[in-house]
RNA sequence: GGAAAGAUGCCGGAGUGGUUGAACGGGACGGUCUCGAAAACCGUUUAUCGGCGUAAGUCGGUACGAGGGUUCGAAUCCCUCUCUUUCCGCCA
């Protein structure tokens, strides 16, 4: 959520970043009930002002024996037109609300203005030693979904009968791969780059997902279990981030580092065609999710070493990726501010989002009044939240397959992994 | 799923209609004392909204789980909801 004081005293700022993002602005009627709201309330607590007075006097004149009766009806008068300038108030508040909260970020300063995804600007390249893009002695390599039947170790027909398309099943080694592969990205997490594991609950309420931005705007976008109002999570991002939510923490606890594994449900409503084919996109995958809770001052130096840590579990695995600027335009919702990483799959021919890591600035933490107190003006400030993936296994699956088979269709374990599986080659 | 009790400030815990934003205790912070520390003593210590002010600030409103109601006036009375604890049932 933006600061109403902030838009109030720069609409034409904040108008710009919307237009950056490609928003239709509804600025002029935040401004028009602002306006109208602030009148309101003058108005009103000024009655309640002399109410507070006169309230006070009431027992002091009963004592002395005093007919209050004619104050009374006064008083009464009075707190029916306070009632009827509250209601009045209640609704301009929750309309305004309603708008502010369909409002999303404003791109920083340093973002690329862009349309679309085209405009997103390549940032660096990293290749494992010896690569080549070209497979040698003209051999075509086989694309996960080929290498994954051929091997028995995923299964999305079975998956599609038992669930339906987009969850799929990991059979024997390729169940194992998939648990070596999160326990290393959290091992590593741990021991390399200073994080504390969080374990969270799947299954987040209402308040938790207005508070990371996911909804109101994007709830159709969501799984919902309506018999207990439950959301399944479409990324531990979100459970994560409102561990503080209503909370002031203390300035010297930031930063505050957690990694967490969890499955992520997405309902990708209204995604088809090859783009979703095997684990390009689908309902149900797994996710070790980094999450930081910082000093404002600090948080853009806090985004280059997140985006950091996750490339460090590509440069480890030696898969090869690149990192791409998000112009304006192909920003999410929430964030001011975000790398993605690709990784490459030579089957498919092109690069493919592993990894997305934000900065939300006070966005998320405006959202879910996550503060900490300021030890100089000893006031509680918005922290800035920031995430990312570290990484999501589906996509880097597919590339890990791809990359590591051998000419025989075969799969060779990346050497960090073969501690974590007990095995180095699948096949 | 059934029954009961409860939800107050950083923490514990008073408070059943009118100077209670909140007693008392603890913690934290500042000060006195001390070479220093402890103890003792003194003081400070919730958040949020609006007006005025560049600001420090100042005046006013609101908030005792959430929402609604009664009343001139609600932490206190009534209703609904949420959550917590305990007991019973079920269960990985």
């Amino acid at each position: 959520m933006l600061d109403l004081k902030f838009i109030r005293e720069n609409p034409e700022k904040v108008i710009k970043g919307l237009s950056n993002k490609n928003e239709k602005n509804r600025i002029d009627e935040v401004l028009e009930l602002d306006k109208k709201r602030r009148a309101i309330i003058a108005n009103s607590e000024e009655l309640k002002s002399k109410r507070n007075q006169v309230s006070a006097q009431i027992p002091q004149l009963k004592k002395a024996g005093e007919d209050v009766s004619q104050l009374l009806a006064e008083m009464k008068h009075v707190s029916d037109k306070i009632a009827e300038l509250d209601n009045e108030l209640k609704q301009i508040e929750s309309d305004l609300e309603n708008i502010l909260l369909f409002i999303p970020n404003i791109p920083h300063s340093s973002v690329p203005i862009g349309k679309s995804a085209e405009d997103n600007v390549e940032v660096r390249k990293w290749l494992p030693e010896g690569f080549s893009f070209e497979f040698e002695n003209g051999f075509k390599p086989l694309d996960h979904i080929e290498l994954g039947k051929k091997l028995n170790i995923l299964d999305f027909e079975r998956g599609a009968k038992i669930s339906g398309s987009g969850f799929p099943v990991y059979k024997g080694k390729g169940a194992t791969l998939e648990r070596a592969l999160i326990n290393f990205m959290l091992d590593y997490h741990l021991e390399k780059h200073g994080y504390s594991e969080i374990f969270p609950p799947f299954l987040v309420n209402r308040d938790s997902m207005k508070g990371t931005g996911q909804l109101p705007k994007m709830e159709e976008d969501m799984y919902f279990i309506d018999k207990d109002g439950l959301f399944p999570i479409p990324t531990a991002e979100v459970p994560i981030t409102n561990l503080f939510r209503n909370e002031i923490l203390s300035e010297k606890d930031l930063p505050i580092k957690y990694v967490g594994y969890s499955a992520c449900f997405r309902r990708e409503a209204g995604s088809y065609g090859k783009e979703s084919k095997g684990f390009l996109r689908v309902h149900q995958f797994n996710k070790v999710e980094m999450v930081k809770f910082v000093k404002p001052e600090t948080s853009y130096d806090e985004l280059e070493s997140l985006v950091k840590d996750a490339e460090d579990i590509l440069q480890e695995l030696k898969i090869p990726y690149r990192i791409l600027m998000l112009c304006s335009g192909d920003l999410s919702f929430s964030a001011a501010k975000c790398y993605d990483i690709e990784t490459w799959s030579p089957a498919e021919n092109k690069w493919l989002e592993a990894s997305s890591c934000s900065n939300f600035e006070d966005f998320q933490a405006r959202r879910a009044s996550i503060r900490y107190r300021n030890e100089q003006t000893k006031k509680p400030e918005f922290v800035h939240t920031l995430n990312g993936s570290g990484l999501a296994t589906s996509r880097l699956m597919v590339s890990l397959l791809e990359n590591y088979q051998t000419p025989e269709g075969k799969v060779i374990v990346p050497k960090v992994l073969q501690k974590y599986t007990g095995f180095n080659i699948i096949g």
